[in-house]
DNA sequence: CACATATATAGATGGTTGTCAATATAGATG
DNA sequence: CATCTATATTGACAACCATCTATATATGTG
């Protein structure tokens, strides 16, 4: 039971430990993923993903910078970054922009790493 | 309901929109949740990870170099970068070393995402 | 023991990313 | 309208990353 798949006769010259995995996820599909998870892949845009969670639609920049020693545009950077890939998303209200959390965006994520989890 | 919280006056010299937000997440453990979630911001490693979650921890190296247009240094880096994160364990069997998913990283992955969706 | 196969390591290189300083835009207000 | 505040953009630079080639290690087999 423990014995690996290569244990039964071959029968072709290239060696086939496993050959009946395929992939599920295609290269396009790989591809959209990896951007997504590249977005939340900074201790920074975790962290301001972790703020704007809290915040209830009701988070703006300046709540933000003020949690960081860095500069604006690099907060600015960062909130781009997140909601080019889908994580929040932004609305004027005046002065100020607030940012709110795309739980569906999450929600797909998890999905994704529960089938990872399950091999099916 | 929907106004934000600058709506109310102002004390201090400095403005504060949302002063009630506070990270969650610590410097430290947003570090290392961003390593973690770097490592699988890749196509290729989505890829091997999504192999090996089939395999039930039966998919060894030359498994996995089959599925791909990349030498097999490349394959390998990117296995010791899953390994290193904790996505996979590996072991010695003979020849070939055989990989198997660590489904309680990719479990409390699942957390960390669930806490950004609900706030608390 | 010689050789084939599976895997790892080292070093080089081109590409990407995070950060900053400087500057621009745009809404609100005296 | 002048000014302040919030945010975005641009360009530069250093650090990091993915990939390759070449080579090494180690296990199994004739």
């Amino acid at each position: 039971m423990n014995k690996h798949i290569l244990d039964v006769p071959i029968l072709t010259t290239r060696t086939a430990c496993n050959p009946s995995i395929r992939p599920r996820l295609n290269t396009d599909e790989a591809s959209q993923m990896a951007l997504t998870f590249k977005a939340i892949s900074h201790p920074v845009r975790l962290q301001i993903l972790d703020l704007i969670s809290q915040g209830d639609g009701l988070v703006c920049g300046c709540d933000i910078e003020r949690h960081f020693d860095l500069t604006q545009p690099t907060i600015s950077h960062h909130l781009k970054v997140l909601r080019d890939a889908g994580f929040i998303t932004s609305e004027a209200q005046g002065v100020w922009i607030s940012h709110k959390v795309n739980v569906e965006l999450l929600n797909a994520l998890r999905g994704v790493l529960s089938m990872m989890e399950n091999g099916c």
